[in-house]
RNA sequence: GUUCCCUUCGUCUAGAGGCCUAGGACACGUCCCUUUCACGGAUGUAACACGGGUUCGAAUCCCGUAGGGAACGCCA
């Protein structure tokens, strides 16, 4: 038998973090063991949905490199198929017109938790005759929910779980103006879809057995389950809006590779041994949902820093320039070639495209500029300013073999016969001078990456701050 | 309130009764490398929630306790 999943995301917003997750888990499955994997998009809930999130859904999932098989289904279109099933377990007495107003459930519900009891339905039309209904009242139709017993479900992650039907409601399948309620579309859905496994968070479990009765009421097979852990925040509270992100955009914007963050997601509950790195397909050959984790996951962005950190050293030097081009919303030619010149260097050390971004500014802004405090106190030195005219000299001599063993060999001599050897007198302020700040990449290098029209520039702009400005004496 | 789920270093996890003096990764500490910041290399600190069983033997099986979470809508 073939596997089917289906990942159903509501389109009430962006593809939330621990949605993404589950994508990935159920995605991963189904390429594993070579089945389909279906999207359908719960828009029943219409004050709340938007054709915009629905588009964004499938852009996060595709950013994430999430491919799913044949046309998502949108839920709405399939109403009255939703209405039919009802109709069919109504005809076959499994269930049956409740014509309780919203006021006279409530009473019910403030009764049982008086009583102590699971707030619900007292089943009061359960085996009442329709003939006695009040007039002009419109019915909803639920679902005869088993008396008494248990019901159990072998999950796949959380093993059996076995619940009293003692707990379980006669819920709604179909509202007073015929339309579904989730729990019914879901089932309809997931049984007219074919879905063999559903894969989806654990906030679900307890929904299971209720979406179970009508699995088995109208004679379906009731698919496997496997209920993932939600994931939580760094204090191991549920990820909620004062965690910050939540978004898979918000990742991205964060500096997060796709790659990376599917990686790190994968991993969060998920383990195959010791593998820490692994590709996509290396987690399709792997992933098995009995190798889930039971107990929930704090989401660490340290560990998703050092596993970002991982991928940008391994990603191609244009793609990596071209993010952040598209930061700034630059197409600026010569920024793009130096980035791409100085990617080598700039991807080694930043973790996050961010990082990349600022570390990047060496080459993404043109004489004069701003000094930093840290480097325009650097340049306020007595030596510094001396350094600064013999650096300036040395490099003017270098004439067309600018290249950064020449450049290095250049600012090695001045260090030796100024400055006995001390390195970093020339190349400090020479930092500072070309990138206004104290840290930058192999500053030689950049030199070369920058041309020396344009290091003569940045000396010359620093030689004059260092005359405006003055220097301490020491 | 009722029912259900969860619990190994700070975090993610390995672990299927003896391979466990509990392994790896992130984070943190120290050292090395080094013109800055990083990277990298080496090394160290650090956990089986608690209490009972079962067993020759338990992180692993059972029961209880504590703590955390979820569900209980004419929301999804």
């Amino acid at each position: 038998m073939t596997v089917v999943t289906r990942f159903a995301p509501s389109p009430t917003g962006m593809l939330h973090i621990g949605s993404a997750r589950t994508a990935l888990f159920n995605w991963c499955y189904t390429r594993h063991v070579g089945g389909k994997f279906l999207l359908r998009v719960e828009d029943t809930d219409k004050a709340r949905s938007t054709p915009e999130a629905v588009e964004a859904i499938f852009r996060d999932l595709k950013w994430l490199g999430i491919d799913w098989d044949g046309e998502p289904v949108m839920q709405s279109a399939r109403e009255a198929r939703h209405a039919e099933v009802a109709r069919e377990l109504l005809a076959m007495g499994k269930a049956y017109y409740c014509y309780c107003t919203p006021e006279e459930l409530d009473a019910m519900r403030a009764e049982a938790l008086a009583k102590g009891e699971q707030p619900r339905y007292n089943r009061f039309w359960r085996d009442r005759d329709p003939a006695t209904a009040p007039a002009g009242v419109k019915p909803v139709i639920r679902i005869k929910a088993p008396l008494d017993g248990d019901s159990v479900v072998n999950d796949l992650v959380q093993g059996e779980v076995r619940v009293p039907n003692s707990q379980l409601d006669d819920m709604i399948l179909l509202r007073s103006d015929g339309t579904p309620t989730y729990m019914h579309a879901v089932v309809v859905d997931d049984h007219d879809m074919g879905v063999t496994h559903v894969v989806r968070g654990d906030d679900h479990l307890n929904n299971t057995f209720r979406q179970k009765m009508i699995f088995e009421a109208m004679g379906w097979t009731v698919p496997q389950f496997a209920h993932i852990p939600l994931i939580h925040g760094a204090d191991g509270a549920k990820l909620s809006k004062r965690h910050g992100a939540q978004g898979a955009m918000e990742f991205k914007e964060m500096g997060y590779l796709p790659e990376a963050l599917c990686n790190y997601l994968l991993r969060l509950g998920w383990s195959h041994g010791d593998d820490e790195i692994f590709t996509k397909e290396q987690a399709t050959q792997w992933f098995e949902l009995t190798d889930v984790n039971a107990g929930p996951s704090r989401l660490d962005t340290k560990k998703l820093d050092h596993i970002n950190a991982h991928y940008m050293k391994l990603a191609d030097d244009a793609r990596l320039a071209g993010m952040v081009l598209e930061r700034i919303g630059s197409t600026d030619a010569t920024h793009r070639e130096r980035l791409i010149k100085g990617m080598p260097d700039l991807k080694s050390r930043a973790a996050t495209v961010v990082q990349l971004n600022t570390d990047a500014q060496v080459y993404l802004k043109d004489a004069p500029f701003e000094y930093d405090e840290k480097a325009a106190h650097t340049l306020h030195d007595h030596d510094a300013h001396h350094a600064m005219h013999y650096i300036y000299d040395a490099l003017a001599r270098l004439g067309a073999d600018f290249k950064a063993d020449q450049i290095e060999a250049a600012l090695k001599a001045i260090a030796d016969e100024k400055y006995a050897g001390k390195l970093a007198k020339v190349m400090m302020p020479f930092r500072a001078a070309l990138c206004g700040t104290m840290t930058s990449p192999p500053i030689a290098k950049a030199a070369e990456i920058l041309g020396q029209g344009e290091v003569m520039n940045r000396l010359k702009a620093a030689l004059h701050w260092m005359h405006d400005h003055g220097h301490h004496h020491h």
